[in-house]
DNA sequence: CGGTTAAAGTGAACGCTGTAAACATAGGGG
DNA sequence: CCCCTATGTTTACAGCGTTCACTTTAACCG
């Protein structure tokens, strides 16, 4: 069978992997929310389904990579909040906010950055954000024992009520984070 | 055509809903821990697929209910948790390590617990565990609305350890729980 | 009793998913 | 100039949730 090779413009792509990712993020903005098909990323950039495959070995492979984006934002996000707020004890106050506010504003995004893709303890771009958090922990902690400790219970919290809020637990409302990451009341 | 009924046993389960449930359970509790499919459960207990849909509406209704089984399976541990410790501040430390505990006993149901079906304000069985939080605080907290505040900290922080555990992002280590669930460390 | 009826279960079918296999095309290097 | 490799395409398969038309069962009622 002969097909007079109608589109002409299609093949070679160029950069499908980039645009593949482009397309996820997107997707994964929208108000719906729902983590995209493999099949709906390929028709959205104009590509078959498997084409995909040969930019990612898997699904899993994509939704790595769309976490590892996600992260990155997430990451350059706190750093700014924290310098923004100039360091320190409230550099600190201030990683928290940002973190849940992420999570609330990329509701889709943040779940499949944790929820599946277990790190083989790679760097995944998490890293950059745990060692902002505790550097600005030691500002606060007596040794640098306690700062560590106090940098993983910090996480912890802002982790839980991200998680909490998205899911329906906890209402999403800012004063309630605002009251709940209290560091005042939280450490000593 | 004339099935000559082959197997006559099989007609009118007598408890199908059930019986789907506890072959839910079994198969979330499984080393493998895969949340399980509508089809794959139809098999387990020996009907075809489409019988399920006589007991629940959709499968989002199948996974609520096993979500509301285990619930029920966390607040009944939490609540023997804090009773052994014998109330106050002990019990309150208690309960988070049952939670965190929980979940690590039971990833794939944990997280179905929380990953999808959004309570509408309704009682789904988490209140009991939520009021017993909040009963336990009130022995730590000066005020009435500190105590709610601090139930719900310390509920973030027990579910952002246990999420971060299940996700690899921490080390799924007993000691570490521990230091970080420290009450005295952690409130004032 | 016997007959009717609602509840419970069946099979085939649809559109979706991720993935594999075989094939086609473009474009650059020997 | 021709071939090779990277990057696409089509077709196909199994599994998923779900709908539809149908059959069977059990129970109730006269």
């Amino acid at each position: 069978m002969i097909t007079v090779s109608t589109s002409p413009a299609a093949y070679h792509h160029g950069n499908l992997h980039d645009a593949l990712l482009a397309a996820g993020m997107e997707a994964l903005e929208g108000p719906g929310g729902k983590p995209p098909s493999l099949r709906e990323l390929a028709r959205e950039v104009g590509v078959s389904a498997t084409a995909v495959y040969r930019h990612f070995p898997d699904k899993l492979a994509l939704d790595k990579a769309l976490a590892l984006e996600g992260l990155k934002l997430l990451g350059s996000e706190q750093a700014a909040a924290a310098e923004k707020a100039g360091g320190g004890a409230a550099g600190f106050a201030e990683t928290g906010r940002a973190y849940v506010r992420f999570a609330l504003a990329h509701p889709a995004l943040f779940r499949l950055m944790f929820t599946q893709g277990k790190p083989v303890g790679k760097t995944d771009g998490s890293d950059e954000a745990r060692t902002l958090l505790t550097a600005n922990t030691r500002a606060l902690a007596s040794d640098p024992k306690k700062a560590e400790t106090m940098a993983l219970q910090a996480w912890s919290i802002a982790h839980g009520i991200a998680m909490l809020m998205l899911d329906g637990r906890i209402p999403a409302e800012d004063s309630l984070i605002e009251q709940m990451l209290d560091t005042e009341s939280l450490f000593r």
